[in-house]
DNA sequence: CCGAATCCGGAAAGATACTG
DNA sequence: CAGTATCTTTCCGGATTCGG
């Protein structure tokens, strides 16, 4: 990694040069892993097809509107397919990709890495809180 | 937050039950995962210890602000210290902990995916982007 | 039942000036 | 050099409503 050049020193000067060659892609990865509702979509989905009210109950505290927008970008990554059935009453099936799926370890990895830590970031969270305000009064 | 209150018509039932206990720590790892700069800033701390203003002179477009958020932020869940000279011209020096380094594999799990998948997340967008108006001229 | 569009409030990012 | 205080702006996320 490591991508090294600031390139503030371009003699060109006031270039607001974002490209960074290597992490182009890193950063709308981390946008879907960021997101708070990705995550457990695509978990969701990883057991298997799912029907958009399905999805809905089934993440807690999702609104409609946010699960259309995760849906959406998820499926424009080409990490989930969207199927809808002209049925009287519209169904759409959401059913996660090659992509999704091995998009699902990394996920795994982010939870399992959260759950060795969670204890000592607690703790260290708790401990800068408390010093924080510690001696004065 | 807040999912409880729709204010209007609560009947009882569609109990907005919030308690995912195996995500509760995860969530906090996906806001620093998920964050522009953290990532970035923890990818130079790897390489060894580093000032303020050298952070920011390696990270592209970071203003002092941000740097200053994100390494407290950092500081406080325990993965990176802070260690202050009373010099003259205040010195700090920020340093990643054992969970901090641990944590770099983690981002490069997230970076080799990217990496990996780019082409097909940038086909699949351009395959939506242009089916969305297709047909027509 | 699915989902697109709209309105709105609040939180976080961002830039800058200023202080120790 | 390091960091805070202040202001501005941008974007996310929820509620609502209309259309297929």
């Amino acid at each position: 990694m490591s991508v090294g050049h600031t390139g503030v020193t371009t003699p060109a000067a006031t270039t607001p040069v974002v490209s960074c060659a290597e992490e182009c892609g890193v950063r709308d990865v981390q946008d879907r892993l960021g997101d708070k509702w990705t995550v457990h979509v695509v978990v969701e989905l990883a057991a298997g097809v799912r029907r958009f009210r399905e999805l809905q109950r089934l993440v807690p505290g999702i609104s409609q509107r946010m699960l259309t927008l995760t849906l959406r970008r998820l499926e424009r990554d080409g990490l989930v397919t969207r199927t809808g059935y002209p049925t009287v009453p519209a169904q759409v099936e959401y059913e996660l990709t090659g992509s999704g799926h091995s998009m699902t370890h990394l996920i795994k990895a982010l939870v399992d890495w959260s759950l060795d830590h969670r204890g000592a970031i607690a703790e260290a969270r708790a401990a800068y809180d408390a010093r924080g305000r510690g001696g004065g009064a």
